[in-house]
DNA sequence: CCTACGATTCACT
DNA sequence: GTGAATCGTAGGC
């Protein structure tokens, strides 16, 4: 039952590929994501609910961001229902609309590609923080908020998940990105999914 | 209260 | 490829 709902999030950080997000004046594409389900020990929401952590535990669909490392904000979309901690993290974009806005906020970025190539990097382009916590992402008239693509993507690979500790799911090929698009992504993925 | 550590990034070798 | 920066959160005492 858990490992049903577990690969629903798996098939919604896949399903996220080639979505749009976009805030006013920037948009980017989703071109990499990761999934964190209930019964992950990787997951945030492993242990239990927090008050850092409440976003994943409410409706799906709502902006979860964390700060991390003392720096970095992440961005991540809450998912299944009420109850069960999940979510997927943004983890890389190929920048469409607000290259100047984005190229201020990210002033360490020699190159375009550097924009978006990260989570971190994703939520300082955009100028995310805690203040958009809780957001839902799909309200058309949301702030913050992510558009369907005109089509889906073609081609998706996989990988592991970066960041964790041994054992902590670690192994888990739960990394996705759109193929086509590999030069946006934040670091080179394992192989083509099946399926 | 105190400590350990992290879903990272950047500078440097 | 390697290591430091940096501080909020969570968990233990």
């Amino acid at each position: 039952m858990v490992r049903l709902l577990a690969e629903d999030v798996v098939d919604g950080a896949r399903a996220l590929l080639g979505w749009t997000l976009a805030t006013d004046g920037c948009a980017a594409r989703i071109v990499e994501t990761e999934a964190y389900g209930p019964e992950d020990p990787g997951c945030h929401a492993f242990r239990g609910e927090t008050p850092r952590n409440r976003a994943m535990f409410g409706p799906p669909g709502r902006a979860y961001l964390y700060f991390t490392y003392g720096n970095h904000w992440m961005l991540n979309v809450t998912a299944l229902e009420p109850g069960l901690g999940a979510a997927v993290l943004l983890r890389a974009a190929e920048p469409l609309e607000g290259l100047a806005i984005m190229r201020s906020r990210r002033a360490k970025a020699a190159r375009d590609r550097d924009l978006l190539s990260g989570p971190g990097k994703l939520a300082q382009a955009f100028g995310l923080d805690g203040s958009r916590y809780g957001l839902d992402l799909f309200d058309a008239a949301s702030p913050l908020r992510l558009m369907p693509p005109a089509s889906p993507v073609a081609e998706v690979r996989v990988g592991t998940r970066i960041g964790l500790s041994p054992g902590k799911g670690d192994e888990t090929l739960w990394r996705f990105a759109d193929a086509e698009r590999l030069p946006w992504v934040s670091r080179p993925l394992r192989e083509l999914a099946c399926g």
